[in-house]
DNA sequence: GTGAGTCAGTCTTGTTACCAGACTGTCTAT
DNA sequence: ATAGACAGTCTGGTAACAAGACTGACTCAC
């Protein structure tokens, strides 16, 4: 996807990014998700190339984020959804969301997301640990056992050491 | 950032991944978020393009994501940080770090974020409602007040309203 | 049974962005 | 005086993107 070999990274941000570090991908992923599954809906709602959309679908597959299953054989058509390591970036979609809503959205959230249990809206990062919610300044850093020291992240775990406040 | 226009489109999502709908925006976000904020450390951690890097850093200025100060006169020189939309990405950031952590990483995690407060690792997405963790299917999709049926959510609307189960 | 339309692509042809590396200019250290 | 750090700009080749034409199997209306 990327020129530069991000998914050798010791980094599981560029790891994550190799695989979605483009915009049509998640926009993809977002209509999946909706629940528009078909090569022409998918077309037809984000006004993408259908080469690129043949390309990202692809590449999707093969990263088993979402499968391709056949719906009807004559003439075969197919149906994209997510696998379980697509649905696992619903969260990140939420908070992708979020944070559009509350900087680059005038007009108020075009889009929600609600807790289907209690029927509240209103998601947001918390601690596993004491459940306590969690914002930008609560987060700590920490290197983990799989650090290492190479391309994307040189410099990386001198300064995780170095901030380790 | 994207030929198409993806900040004009309804919807929270496209316009985020239309400021950050390249990898090495995340990653340039990650060394900030870490403490790095030269453009040769940004360059020497990343493996980037001097271009690209200009580039990229220009980018997330004009959004607002990040700032430049200048920490010393002669010869000028600057420091990349992150104004409050841009630590605002944090979250995300975690996510997008545990998502990798648990399905791109063999080695185990290389970087852990942890809850400041009480110690102890594990960041997860809640209901603010109700404080119980959330994961995709406890999630429930509605339409917002800002949506708007045009292009990029040509179809989205009514796949909302059909799947509004 | 012919023509219009749907669906899911592939192919072709510009245009744009990416990336590497060379170059510039200012300052500091030796 | 020379080397090196720092923060870029400039240049040229390669790769990705985007638009639209084309394919091909089928369905439905008439």
């Amino acid at each position: 996807m990327t020129r530069v070999d991000l998914a050798a990274v010791a980094c599981s941000i560029a790891r994550t990014v190799d695989v979605l570090g483009d915009a049509w991908s998640w926009l993809i992923v977002r209509d999946l998700t909706i629940g528009l599954g078909r090569f022409e809906d998918l077309r037809k709602d984000l006004g993408i190339s259908k080469q690129i959309l043949t390309d990202r679908l692809a590449n999707l597959q093969q990263h088993n984020i979402i499968e391709r299953t056949e719906y009807q054989s004559r003439p075969p058509r197919h149906e994209y959804s997510l696998t379980d390591r697509g649905r696992a970036l619903m969260p990140i979609l939420v908070l992708l969301t979020q944070w559009g809503d509350t900087w680059m959205s005038p007009d108020g959230p075009p889009m929600s997301f609600t807790h289907h249990a209690c029927g509240r809206p209103g998601l947001a990062l918390a601690c596993s640990g004491c459940g306590e919610p969690v914002t930008a300044d609560d987060i700590e850093l920490r290197p983990g056992p799989g650090g290492r020291t190479g391309p994307g992240t040189a410099l990386i775990a001198q300064a995780l050491r170095g901030t380790g406040s």
